[in-house]
DNA sequence: TACGTAGTTATGTTCTACATAATACAAATA
DNA sequence: TATTTGTATTATGTAGAACATAACTACGTA
């Protein structure tokens, strides 16, 4: 009854199973090896026979690859090396939990960051046609009639940015995050559109036009003060 | 021999496993029933007997929720369903591939806009000890002697900024991608560091201890010019 | 040459069996 | 009675065998 309580302080072991195990021998393989999509790997019966576990295992392991879109295997080919998008795994979690509130705040101001921020790639990336575009949507809300139809305008208006902003990862980062804005866009709709933000839609078009890359920042800034001050 | 090859263009047919099934079944039902962390969820066999696959299949497709972290099983209790980490699916593919020259790219652009439109949060968020760090960050930068540490500094000074924003998914956001602008930071080696932007990292210290938000995204673009040129 | 057929291979799927850890409950001891 | 100890139960972890299926190979026949 004496025994030293202490020794048991950091008693949480990391448990891991065999399936984890075999998982991260296999990421260092495809490293150490450093192969490259379109690579085949070894059979499934191959690695288990090499790491000496049951091909169970093997099959969970690449099981988790699979869905990551790191391998790809057909049923004679064996399988091959992908390259993954790299926003997949976000999209996995993201899409489907109920995230908490808290982690959704936080997702909400990484946004507004990317929206400021974004101004470099626009000016460096912008085509005619994307300002038409743009030009179109703001007509599209000064005719709007009801609030849907000035919320879908807004939505439209910033997705057109990141398509803009001619980075494709930065573009479906975007698409996966949106899904969660949608209280966001619910509480926009309760605000006074006309004194949302000193800058308008149209304002920033106008900005965009020009070559002034240093109005950028603080317009987007102060059309989101809205928000910024929600923080 | 005169069949129409127009039929096939769209041929390649999306295979889906019994196991991608059970997965997507599994995400329904968490779903559907707003399942919360914490909460049980059916055993293997249930899960196996009810859709009337094997309960291999139905462990593949737990393997991978377990890996991102949706779920967690102990040997008796069962499983239940977790908080995941919103960004561990990002670090499981980001961290191991050798990403495509053109999404690493990408990424760093990403890292550029972020830190451009970082200045709402730090504002709203900057304490004195975090300034004081990046005072101790600057003057170390400055009596540095070696190109190795001056790196290490402007490694840490990006990183505390990050830290000042409090927001712990940009921050775990950040720790994920840094890994990949190793590049970047040898390339920076390479520049002269007395040039690189008209803006140095005292003036930016210096305008974080004002109260002028205003003045941060234009001082932190000056400061990455040389990488936004290198667009 | 062309076509069809059979054989081979590696993944997909099922089934059975056992190991292991956690829990609950009964039994035993002070 | 209370605390410990043993036992049964349960659900996950692991193993191994077997068969299905699709894709590739090669042979054989017209």
């Amino acid at each position: 009854m004496s025994i030293d309580k202490d020794l048991f302080k950091l008693k949480p072991i990391a448990y891991t199973t065999m399936a984890d195990q075999v998982e991260n021998h296999l990421r260092e393989y495809i490293i150490k090896r450093s192969i490259k999509p379109g690579d085949p790997i070894p059979k499934e019966t191959e690695i288990a026979q090499a790491l000496g576990v049951s091909r169970n295992v093997v099959r969970e392991a690449l099981s988790r690859l699979r869905m990551l879109g790191m391998i790809e295997s057909r049923k004679k080919r064996g399988m091959i090396l992908t390259q993954p998008d790299v926003m997949k795994g976000l999209e996995l979690i993201i899409h489907p939990t109920i995230l908490d509130e808290n982690v959704r705040k936080q997702l909400f101001e990484l946004r507004l960051v990317l929206e400021v921020g974004l101004g470099d790639l626009l000016f460096r990336r912008k085509s005619d046609e994307h300002l038409k575009k743009l030009d179109a949507i703001v007509e599209r809300e000064h005719k709007a009639t009801t609030q849907i139809e000035r919320i879908r305008c807004e939505v439209d208006f910033h997705s057109t940015l990141y398509e803009m902003a001619g980075n494709d990862t930065l573009k479906r980062f975007q698409d996966i995050l949106m899904p969660v804005f949608e209280y966001v866009v619910e509480y926009e709709s309760k605000l006074d559109h006309t004194s949302v933000g000193s800058v308008t839609h149209a304002d920033l078009v106008k900005i965009l036009y020009s070559n002034n890359a240093e109005a950028y920042p603080n317009a987007m800034r102060k059309h989101l003060m809205p928000h910024l001050d929600h923080l």
